[in-house]
DNA sequence: AACACGGGGGA
DNA sequence: TCCCCAGTGTT
């Protein structure tokens, strides 16, 4: 495309907007903090996948002040299950710097509104432009490819300095009468139909597209970027007492599923003996375990092998600090990781 | 610039 | 199985 064809671009692209946009809950409003949650829970997460979420989340928190004043556990458990945890934890912290330090209102520049925790460069824009009508880029892998395929730029997505390329492009083109609808334009165009596999038939705007004119949209966008992949044995130890409470830790607060609880467990060296191997990584001392479940559980790239066995507490074991024991009404407040759910059920089911 | 961080959907 | 997805924070 052009950037001399830039009207005539906008119009065919907001008028196809305005007919076809998909009705969601959150473009149902322009209440800046309830686009905030909605950009946020859309982060590397589907449409579809949010809508529940964000649905219980914002009648749960229907104000900023609400839920700064929650519990972080509360809040966590209204992410169970949407992953990337540190999200959540995020918003709530820059929620409570807005409420604390705004006045409980946004900020409507890019610089002051980026120093809030858990707003980048995209939600940044997001937030400004779809909430405060601020002409400002909102660039994500959609954006990115729908551009590289209008705008035939090949440089590799997968490199950070690429961004800026894209970011000054819609600077360039952004509809500055309607900055929210281009910017959601742009994104509902990546997600139904400049999809990775394109289907440019139906595309309001491949007139104006130089890959679709060069026949060229497969090629593009060019990435380069593969991740390597971990593969991780786990034993999982189901501990109960005769009260029919279950022994659980609360995993370290950084890293992978920080402060989630679940069973004991150890990364497993095949080799060695399980009850050994927990006795030496956790001090706690077992009766030898009988096996209820073996499945396998895929974060994005890590593998993980778990085992779980049912095992009976000696009496002379101790109880490392940051284990306790949770009763089964308990368990259903605290947030759990989806192995510990399969656990839990396969547990039920027996 | 590379990496950690979940989970689900589609090919 | 592999890749992708409305990214951000840390190192």
């Amino acid at each position: 495309m052009k950037i001399s064809q830039k009207e005539e671009f906008n119009k065919a692209l907001l008028t196809w907007y305005h007919q076809e946009k998909r009705d969601l809950p959150w473009r149902r409003t322009s209440d800046p903090y309830y686009i905030w949650v909605s950009e946020v829970m859309l982060q590397q997460t589907r449409v579809d996948t949010v809508i529940p979420y964000y649905e219980k989340f914002i009648a749960s928190f229907p104000t900023m002040e609400s839920l700064a004043e929650a519990e972080e556990e509360h809040v966590l458990k209204h992410w169970e299950g949407l992953g990337y945890y540190s999200r959540v934890r995020n918003l709530q912290a820059g929620v409570k710097e807005v409420v604390g330090n705004y006045e409980s209102k946004i900020p409507r520049t890019r610089a002051e509104i980026l120093n809030l925790r858990g707003i980048g460069p995209y939600t940044a824009g997001a937030v400004l432009s779809i909430a405060y009508g601020v002409p400002e880029h909102a660039v994500d892998g959609n954006v990115m490819r729908v551009f590289s395929r209008l705008f035939m730029i090949e440089e590799d997505i997968a490199l950070p300095k690429t961004k800026k390329v894209f970011e000054q492009r819609v600077m360039d083109v952004i509809d500055e009468t309607d900055p929210s609808s281009f910017n959601q334009a742009i994104m509902e165009l990546g997600a139904t139909i400049c999809t990775p596999n394109p289907r440019c038939l139906l595309c309001p705007v491949r007139d104006f597209c130089t890959a679709f004119e060069e026949g060229k949209q497969e090629e593009l966008p060019v990435k380069t970027k593969k991740l390597k992949k971990k593969v991780m044995t786990i034993h999982s130890f189901a501990i109960s007492e005769p009260g029919g409470k279950w022994l659980l830790r609360k995993r370290p607060a950084q890293g992978l599923l920080g402060d989630f609880w679940e069973f004991p467990q150890i990364e497993c060296n095949p080799s060695m003996d399980s009850a050994d191997a927990l006795k030496s990584a956790t001090g706690l001392v077992i009766e030898q375990g009988e096996a209820f479940a073996q499945f396998k559980h895929i974060f994005s790239h890590v593998t993980w092998h778990v085992e779980g066995y049912h095992a009976v507490l000696k009496d002379s074991s101790p109880i490392p600090e940051g284990y306790r024991f949770f009763s089964d009404e308990e368990l259903e407040l605290v947030p759990q990781s989806k192995p510990m759910s399969k656990l839990l059920m396969h547990l039920k089911n027996n």
